[in-house]
RNA sequence: GCGCCUCUAGCUCAACGGCAGAGCAACGGACUCUUAAUCCGCAGGUUCGGGGUUCAAAUCCCCGGAGGCGCACCA
């Protein structure tokens, strides 16, 4: 056996210092490849290891495992075991190993899997293969059989008498007190965070519980889910840029969907009154802590209503669902208050604006003095915005921010809402609502417009728009306008952003944080 | 896109112009009740990449990469 074992490399007989370089110069051609975290030679480095130590490796692990009870159930159902008791009842757990304490004649190790932890506890004298189970490490994965017991020092652990290794772990998950921090390692290797910090298993299993009971609670409403289409011959329902993609067969572009809306209104021209689409949107613009190109919102639209009746649906679904996740209505985040019991409160934007500069900026108030206002607000003023952009510009520059709420922000500029009804008291604003908490918009809400005449109209604004260079506007949708001419009930809408949405259940800042796997860059 | 900051062992971090180190993990061993166990031993490095300044660079400078935050963008 050489003194080194585990350094021993293919080597090319030139002798030690030489042998890396050939290898090195083979590659020199390949991009340069920056290893962030954990290269490739260490894992070939941790599997010699493993080796010398005759464990039985991946091979030879089961198909199967018969795992007849969860490890949070066994805690639930032997709480009450005192210590150094033993309950008579065998049980089989599975799970991964996330401590390993070997004792001489004893070894313990904590067993976790998606329900909790349970201690195993082994004895040369009972365990089977003993020697073998002393050797597990942080991150295999075991099968375990054998009684419940409470140990003398008090835990409650499965005394194993016969166990199986599942899976080896042949990379390292992170530092067992500080888990994996680098943000960077955290959303790349997601699988490696969720192991190491229980934070962002909570934070992704909260979102989870958050599209499962916002479906409920739509569907106790009598609303159907439906989906529609992701890939669009033309992107709309929104002002957005989009991801562009190629069919080959058709041999002809489309556009990863900004928007479900106007399908989701041809349903309801269709006779679906209530529908909704839980899915995912895709939006080619900048990202930040708020913003992920792709991103999942619930869309709803409801016949026979206006946007008073949402706003009143959107306090009872959102109070809702604080209640079944936080078990209050009244949640913190980031440390202050945030109280989603109904009624919020409704105001203008108008009114919001004057209350947040004390200008009486509105959208009848002359273009050039909204220009002036903005301009003195640091808002690059673009020529052809007309006062209902600059108004709304004026909003988002002062006041949106600074709005905890939750606030319904009401009558939006008619000028900035092309496929919102007309304001039944003002021509100039639209029936538009967006619930704002905590500085962000949470959703965008309005009376469908359905008239196909006001409609092509608003088109040919945004399409002049799209013309003279914004690419973001909205281009005419045909189809849409031909649906609307078969007569779109009034009805109400309602767009919320779920990641959003989970951002305050769960208290965090940053969106990624909610997303099991974040847009990143590659690596190399 | 712009500005500021970060990048060192598998993980978490020191070293801040003078021999690249620690804790944990891993690896070999001791221990019959561990809980961030303890003890003994061993090993592990392209200091993100490239270039420059210097007798000497992880450290200073330049270029590039990835990431974080802020701004812009995102009605």
């Amino acid at each position: 056996m050489p003194a080194h074992p585990r350094r021993a490399r293919p080597c090319d007989g030139r002798g030690d210092g030489g042998s890396r370089r050939p290898r090195r110069a083979a590659h020199r051609a390949r991009p340069p490849r920056r290893p962030v975290v954990d290269p490739p030679r260490t894992a070939r480095r941790v599997r010699t290891q493993r080796r010398r130590r005759g464990r039985p490796g991946m091979s030879v692990v089961p198909y199967r495992f018969e795992q007849t009870m969860a490890a949070g159930e066994v805690s639930a159902r032997w709480g009450g075991l005192g210590a150094g008791e033993e309950s008579g009842d065998d049980v089989a757990v599975a799970g991964r190993v996330m401590r390993s304490r070997p004792q001489g004649k004893l070894a313990f190790a904590e067993l976790r899997d998606a329900s909790g932890a349970v201690q195993l506890f082994a004895l040369r004298s009972a365990t089977r293969d003993f020697d073998a189970f002393t050797r597990l490490r942080l991150g295999d994965w075991v099968g375990a059989t054998g009684q419940v017991v409470r140990t003398r020092r008090g835990e409650l652990s499965v005394k194993v008498t016969d166990w199986v290794l599942l899976a080896e772990a042949r990379r390292s998950f992170g530092d067992k007190w500080r888990g994996v921090t680098d943000t960077e390692t955290r959303y790349r290797q997601r699988e490696v965070d969720l192991w190491a910090n229980p934070d962002s298993r909570r934070a992704l299993a909260l979102r989870s519980q958050l599209v499962r009971r916002m479906r409920e609670r739509l569907w106790a409403l009598d609303f159907v889910e439906v989906e529609t289409p992701i890939l669009h011959p033309i992107p709309g329902g929104a002002h957005a840029r989009p991801f562009v993609t190629h069919h080959r067969a058709l041999d002809m572009d489309f556009y990863l969907r900004i928007a479900p809306e106007l399908y989701l209104k041809r349903l309801v021209v269709g006779g679906f009154e209530r529908v909704f689409e839980i899915g995912r949107l895709f939006r080619n613009e900048g990202m930040s802590p708020r913003h992920n190109p792709e991103f999942t919102t619930l869309e709803l639209y409801q016949a026979y209503a206006d946007y008073t009746d949402i706003m009143a649906l959107v306090e009872d679904l959102v109070s809702g669902l604080a209640q079944d996740l936080c078990g209050t209505t009244s949640i913190t985040y980031q440390g202050r208050p945030l109280d989603f019991t109904p009624p919020w409160r409704r105001a203008t934007m108008a009114e919001l604006v004057a209350e947040a500069t004390g200008l009486g900026a509105n959208v009848h108030t002359p273009r050039e003095t909204l220009a002036a206002w903005a301009r003195e607000r640091g808002v690059q003023v673009d020529e052809r915005w007309g006062p209902g952009k600059l108004l709304l510009e004026l909003y988002e520059k002062t006041t949106e921010g600074n709005l905890w709420g939750p606030v319904f922000v009401c009558d939006y500029p008619k000028e900035v809402s092309p496929l919102a009804r007309v304001h039944r008291d003002d021509p100039l604003l639209a029936e538009r609502f967006e619930p704002v908490v905590a500085g962000r918009e949470l959703g965008n809400a309005f009376s469908e417009l359905v008239d196909p005449d006001d409609q092509r109209a608003r088109f040919e604004e945004q399409a002049a728009q799209h013309e003279a260079g914004d690419e973001e506007a909205m281009v005419i949708d045909a189809d849409y306008l031909r649906a609307l001419e078969h007569g779109l009930p009034p009805t109400g809408g309602l767009g919320i952003g779920i990641d959003r949405l989970a951002m305050l259940f769960a208290d965090v800042t940053n969106i990624r944080e909610v997303i099991s796997f974040p847009t990143m860059r590659p690596e190399a």
